[in-house]
DNA sequence: AATTAGTAATGTTTATTATACAATATATGT
DNA sequence: ACATATATTGTATAATAAACATTACTAATT
């Protein structure tokens, strides 16, 4: 009995979202050892004795993409006995937001981005971990405006409708979405203007420093759902 | 490294809640070992290999309280490696709101019910876990009526009123209040009525079930914070 | 210089939901 | 019958959400 306790793993587990190619796509690693080798995952390692939780989140997040001070977040805790075929491996996961523009990731054969609605099979149960990651994103649309978090420093208001688009899934009304999104508190409008359509260029918003979990408007209708 | 590993121990704490004289109280009990040794401490215990986190909660919740089937959650995973001053334990906290006619807890002097606006000194970080998980409850509350966890199964609209106040920490105008709750999807009207007032009885309301994660009205204004 | 094409920007009306607020009804105990 | 304590009910106003189409601007083309 007191073996068997020593015996479960620890382990975090990331799901790494960006906007690409004008999708959301999640960052997964090739595997390259048994169990599931060859199969993607989302990148996840060890806990270390000294570090917590939210450090290891932090240096995983680093090796693989080496940003620092992004959102994240704990997720959830996996913990079903079957979950790795081989030993009892309990996965603390979380999910980050980051821009594509601050991101170094050396893609290669073994790291990709993938378009979260044409995902590879995937280890472990890291497919339900995915979806977990963008039922809670899109909560948290719903209270805050996260989706900064994912978009350029300097962004356009239709840049930000499509993010919003992309993560809810849905369809959302031009006029109505700006006029919500200018009472948004942190939103700063700049004399600036895109210049990479050859038509009219639109003008630059971006957010002042926003502390999440400070004050803030809720933005997207809340499903009524429970 | 890998004997680093191995020595992470992983357990489950449930925060269990109840109404009970016409306040919040959580379950705890005395710790009768070192560390924290007489301190109260949330229920827990180690996570068994053959049973999944969930399961490892329910089988805590029903050596406590004797109840199963009831609001059981994940709240959060804890795990700074200073929590427990001896050895590195990470624990998988769980919330749970039960009724108090469904409790059959044997309390004593190592088990009893504390109102959560009075607790004692506390074990570990379990101060931090119980407030985290009213936020938590807050938080539901906003979204459904997960309130009548705690109440009887039949119940007037002053207690389930009263309970959201407890819970939300405020008082709520009793007209709105009533209006928004018939249109809750779910409530019955009963053709019975309150006795134990020496005043005018009150009709008694029950919830007919409500598969949690089902389609709701979102009940108590959200505040808007983020 | 005028035209075209593509995207950016904007306002009003209606419906829904939230809020604020006080008087009447009913059972019980005296 | 009267007093008392609690239960029950409605309306007016404010705030928010939703539905909906046209004009403005710039760059590229002729």
């Amino acid at each position: 009995m007191f073996n068997e306790i020593k015996t479960h793993e620890i382990t975090v587990d990331i799901v790494i979202l960006t906007i690409k190619n004008d999708a959301l796509n999640v960052l997964l690693v090739k595997r390259n050892n048994e169990p599931f080798k060859d199969k993607w995952a989302i990148p996840g390692g060890y806990v270390r004795m000294s570090e917590n939780l939210d450090e290891a989140a932090m240096r995983v997040l680093k090796e693989k993409t080496n940003v620092e001070n992004i959102y994240l977040e704990q997720l959830y805790t996996f913990g079903d006995p079957l979950r790795h075929p081989v030993s009892r491996v309990i996965t603390c996961a979380y999910f980050a937001l980051i821009r594509s523009e601050d991101v170094e990731v050396v893609t290669s054969d073994d790291l990709a981005w993938h378009n979260v609605s044409e995902l590879p099979p995937l280890a472990f149960d890291h497919k339900e971990i995915i979806e977990y990651s963008l039922k809670r994103t899109r909560e948290r649309l719903e209270m805050c405006p996260v989706a900064y978090q994912l978009l350029n420093e300097k962004f356009t208001l239709t840049e930000m409708q499509k993010a919003y688009e992309m993560i809810m899934e849905k369809k959302l009304d031009k006029r109505n979405f700006r006029k919500k999104v200018v009472t948004t508190e942190g939103l700063r409008e700049l004399n600036e203007f895109s210049k990479s359509s050859s038509k009219r260029p639109a003008r630059l918003y971006t957010f002042d420093n926003i502390k999440l979990n400070s004050k803030r408007a809720h933005f997207i209708k809340k499903e009524k759902q429970c």
